[in-house]
This record gives C-alpha cells, structure tokens and sequence, in this order.
DNA sequence: ATGAAAGCGCTAACAG
DNA sequence: CTGTTAGCGCTTTCAT
C-alpha cells in the first residue's frame, strides 16, 4: 500500500528548515520570517503533505475531537440533533466522532473496548441510554468532559447535561385536547423501557388528566416504542381489544406517525373520530396528513447547546450545570383545530 | 485536567513485567503464560487502563476505523443507510467516523484540513457530492482504499462504487402510474442541482413517457430538492401557475410527502385527484396517509455492501468494481392502487 | 527567528 | 515465553 506519505521531515528536508519550523507554519505557533514560511508552505503543497493526526496527539496530548455516543442511530428525530451538532462543533474547531453504542459482547480482549474516550477525544456528548451509570461515574472520577442530552445524571453525580420540558410541554398538549376538544379517553404511547423523556411525558399526560378530574386509566397506556411500526400495531391491538379512545398522545412524532397510519386502517378518522398529538416536531410533523399536532422541542439547538457547554468543560471553564430547554405547543390539524386549507406553519 | 491516566509502563511495572508482554496480552499477539497473563490483566483493571489510540495508530500504522463522508446529515434517508453501515463496521471490526462536509472556509491554516483521511481511518466511504473530483484523483494516486455510494467514479477512475437502479426503477413506477392508472400529465420533480441519482430517475422518467408515445413536457419539471419543503413550494408554484398535471413522481420519498402535503392544502385529492409516488421507501412511507406508493432501494443493504468492499479493499484483497443494487416497485395507495383498508405492507 | 533533542505511548522486530 | 530496543511523526522546551 502506499506508504509513502510523507513526513515533516521530508517537508522540512525540501524547504531547507528544521522540522521545529515546519511545525511552527503549520500550526501558526511561534514566530516565523514570511520567506522561511513561504518556503515551507511550497514544500508542503509540493509534496502534498497532511499532518498525521496520530503523532499530532500523541505530542499534544488533545484530539481536538469531540464523541457523540448514541444507542442506535435512526429516526427522524436525530437529524435535527446531529446538524446541530456537526455545526457547532465544526464552529469551535472540533471534528465529531459518532458512535453508535449497539450490542458489543466484544469480550475476548482483557481491555474493555471503548470507541470513544479520552483516549481519543477531548470530550463526549452523550445521549440517553448509551452508557451505564458504572461507565459515567468511571468517567467523572478521571474527570473526563463529558455532557449529557435528553437525560439527567444520576443523583450521585455533578455531571453537566441538557433536557426540555417534557412534563410541561406533554401536559400542555393533552390539556389542549381535553380542553379545545372535549377528549376524555385519552391513549398514551410510552417510548423505550426506561427512556427518560418518555417518563416525564407521561407524568406531564397524568398531571393534565388529573387537573382536570379525569381519571386515569391504565388500560388506555401502551408501549409504542417511540417509532411508528411498534405504535401502529400497539393501537391496532387496542382497538381490537375493543378499547375506546377519542385521542391519542403519542410519546413522540414517529409515534403519531404510526398511529395515524394504524386509525386509518381501522376506518378511523383523524381528527374526526379520533384526535392524534405528538412531540418533537419533527421536520416532517407540518407536512403530514393530516398535519400534526405536536410539541415543538428545539432539537438542533439542544445539540448547539451541548457541543458549546462541553467545549466550555474541556476548556477548563464552569460549565451550566443543568440546562432545561423551553418546548412548545405547536397546533396543528391532526388535533382537530385546523382545516386542511391552510399553509405548513 | 487528569493527566493521570496510566500508560502501558504503568501496567507493567505493577504487574512486575515489561510492556511487551503487556501489549501481547491486550493484543493477544505472542505467547504468554497464563499466569503472568492474568498478573497483567489483574493490573491492567486495577488501574483501570485503556490503551491510547493515537500511540497504538502511530506505531502500528493502522487505525482501525473506517471514515464516511456525507454533504449533509438530514433526511429520512440517512437512518437506513448509517444503520447499515455501522452494523456491518462493527461486524468486521471497524470503529466508525462520520464527517459532514460542510462548508468549512478554513482557509488560514496552509495544510488543508481533512477531517478524515488516510491519517485517522484505513479507508473511506464517499457518499455522493462529498468530495471533488481533484480529491478523488489524490485519494487513488496515493492508494488509498475508498469507495463510492451513490455515485459513480469518474470515467478516468477506477474507484469501487455501489448504485442503485435508478432509472429502471424510476421508469418503472412511471409506467405503472401510465398503465395502471392512465396518467399522461406526469410532473417530475428534481433532487438537488447535481445529483446524480436524480438524474438517472429522470432519464427513467423519460424513457417511461417516451415508451408510451407521450411527448415530453419541460413545464411539469422543477426541483424538489430531495426534501419536504422545496417540494412543497414546487408544487404550489406549479398550481399557482395554473399548470395541469394528474400525477407527480417525486425524486424521493421525502419530495413525495412535500407535494402530498402541497395538493391537500390546494384541495387536490390524492390519489383521486393526482397520484403521487416516490422513491426509496423510507421507513416511513408505508405510515403516510396515504400510504406512499414507491420504488424500494435497499438502503441499508447499500452501507452494508460498501462496507464489506471497503474492508475487502482495505486487506488487500480484489474489490468487486461497480455493483448495482435492484430496486423494485412497492405499490401502495399514494398512486391510487389499494384502498386504506389495508394493513401496512 | 531557528534548530536540536527529548519525549508522547505503543508496536514490532530481535535477542535471549 | 519474556525482555530490550528502535522507531512511528509530531510538539515542545531549551539553546543558540
């Protein structure tokens, strides 16, 4: 293969330097006479020369890369969350890794293999349900940077993260529907076991229904996993439990997507018959039939947010601590309130 | 910060042996005797020791990891197509770097700065309109193992590429929307300037109208940019325009639901009153009201392929050179075919 | 303003 | 089976 790159040393053998000088021009460090630089600079394009980043951090002891770890990557909800991300990360300076954390029973090596870590970023954002508690003390004790988004840490730990008002923002849109259009039986679609956001979703669907003295009924929840295969066939079930509902809140809008899709089949009409919300807004949420009704969540910002906290932390400066981002009822038809007339919102 | 963490000389002095006989149990190269292997490994999770993968890389020149270079990171698309990836990466071994190339006007540094290149991964996977032409040419100058998705290598190149059928797929359905649903006024909406897999569904475009005796009509062609809005916009223009037309093949799923989105908000019925079709199938499409009738491209079977040729290409071995991948017609209600009775195919 | 040289942490011969 | 040692390519004092 071609091994045959070469090295500052060969650039600085062909501009006539020593490699401390090839290294000030290229990294703009320390002073350098212009004819010397452009010296340099020649040699470099010449010979089509790239630093090895491998040699660059071992020395410098920083990656100048930030990790992502995920659970898995998929559903129109991270696009959002990766663009804003990738931007802001590109905007400090910083390269993004991903990683999606899936099933790695890779337990042959003594080492526990980690794709993403100190070893090889300067900091880590880490979204809900990507690693364990034993893992995100571990990397606290080393003082390791590292943010949390869409989860809170555990009570033990003073790690910095970033959350939205699920609670209110769910408790907003059921109000709205018990309120604007009289629903009184209403489904909830729970996301994955043990998602956070999911649970404050839900708790904001109880408070909704108690305050209006609406009890609640357990038979009316079921897991919709938050995408929309696992949502159309929980309410495909419902209904052929003969289970009555007027509305449905889905955990998020993949969810409502399927739910939708399920009602439909079944010859119910949406709003009609049955009144659909969801949660994230999604980018396609306004250009779905019927448009839907939604809690606005600001996604992209949330990763901004993140990515400028954790450069905050590996800089060395305080970080926030807990960040809870605003979300927002945002109307649509899927609701009832809208005729299909109107433009996307 | 914590410098502290420990080195491979760290493990060996606490395990009382050198660090060739760590770095042979951690890479389970050489012989050891069992009980100095344990001795080691007992010190190496003592110590809670993880290997450096900027020294590993520098000195055995290989990074294990893999690089994908995307324009953007958005759509409905990606999900498949980063699962994909990731699973089979992660089967052959392979960490994962993901870089949006966006636009970076990093101009003030005099080495041009490639987030991933032949000094962090062992191989690329390029994804349409990522890199130019000049980049590709350096790639293979210098050997380095990559491979085109979604696009096809540059007639001088002799780069590995995976594409779909583009444009018997596109002809396909729009022939099925001719034949089985008597369309003549077929409006076909465009991917972004430059795409190449929209021009083959165009080509394919043509060729149905063409093999059908139906001139071809410049006007019920615009650009739906591969996403919901544009296409939505397109659409609406279109009507404003007063322009006649009784089906619309979108460029992709994502175009497809903007102009559904567009014609119900016109009062336009579909499939009644214009039947729409798409291409891709997106997990979503079979959930959209109606369910959206389209070409079925197999995604996520495109980043597994890519994978296993790159890693093929990596080890030395024979690549396969250009593979095509089938796509095949998913008839559903969006073109007027089934009725919204039926269970989600 | 520039160069010399000492590592950074690890792998991979090569000895023994 | 285990240890020694020479780099890998670069950053970074410290001299000059």
């Amino acid at each position: 293969m071609a091994n045959l790159s070469p090295t500052i040393a060969d650039v600085a053998r062909h501009a006539r330097v020593s490699i401390a000088t090839v290294s000030r021009v290229v990294n703009g460090t320390g002073p350098v006479i212009p004819q010397t630089a452009e010296r340099v600079r020649a040699a470099i394009d010449e010979l089509h020369y790239v630093p090895r980043t491998a040699a660059r951090v071992l020395a410098s002891r920083k990656t100048n890369t930030l990790g992502l770890l995920l659970p898995e990557i998929g559903g129109a909800f991270f696009s959002p969350l990766l663009r804003g991300i990738e931007a802001e990360a590109q905007a400090a300076g910083f390269d993004l890794l991903i990683h999606a954390t899936s099933h790695i029973p890779h337990a042959s090596s003594p080492v526990p293999h980690r794709p993403l870590g100190m070893h090889n970023t300067d900091g880590l954002i880490v979204f809900t349900q990507s690693i364990d508690d034993a893992e995100m003390t571990r990397l606290s004790a080393i003082n390791f940077p590292f943010i949390l988004i869409y989860q809170t840490p555990p009570p033990s730990l003073n790690v910095p993260s970033i959350t939205i008002e699920n609670k209110s923002g769910a408790q907003k849109i059921v109000e709205h529907l018990i309120d604007a259009h009289n629903c009184r039986r209403i489904v909830f679609l729970r996301g994955p076991e043990g998602n956070e956001d999911s649970e404050w979703r839900e708790r904001g669907y109880r408070a909704a229904l108690e305050a209006h003295g609406i009890a609640y009924d357990p038979t009316l929840t079921a897991i919709g996993g938050f995408n929309e295969e696992q949502a159309h066939s929980a309410i495909r079930q419902m209904l052929a439990d003969g289970i009555e509902f007027d509305a449905v809140f889905g955990g998020d809008d993949d969810t409502a997507v399927g739910v939708i899709s399920a009602l439909r089949r079944a010859g119910r009409r949406v709003p009609q018959d049955v009144a659909v919300a969801g949660f994230d807004d999604i980018p396609i949420a306004r250009y779905l039939t019927p448009a839907l009704t939604t809690v606005s969540a600001p996604i992209e910002q949330v990763g901004r947010e993140a990515v400028g906290q954790l450069v905050r932390l590996i800089r060395g400066e305080q970080a926030e601590g807990q960040v809870l981002m605003r979300t927002e009822l945002v109307v649509r038809e899927s609701c009832g309130c809208l005729s299909s007339s109107q433009s996307p919102t």
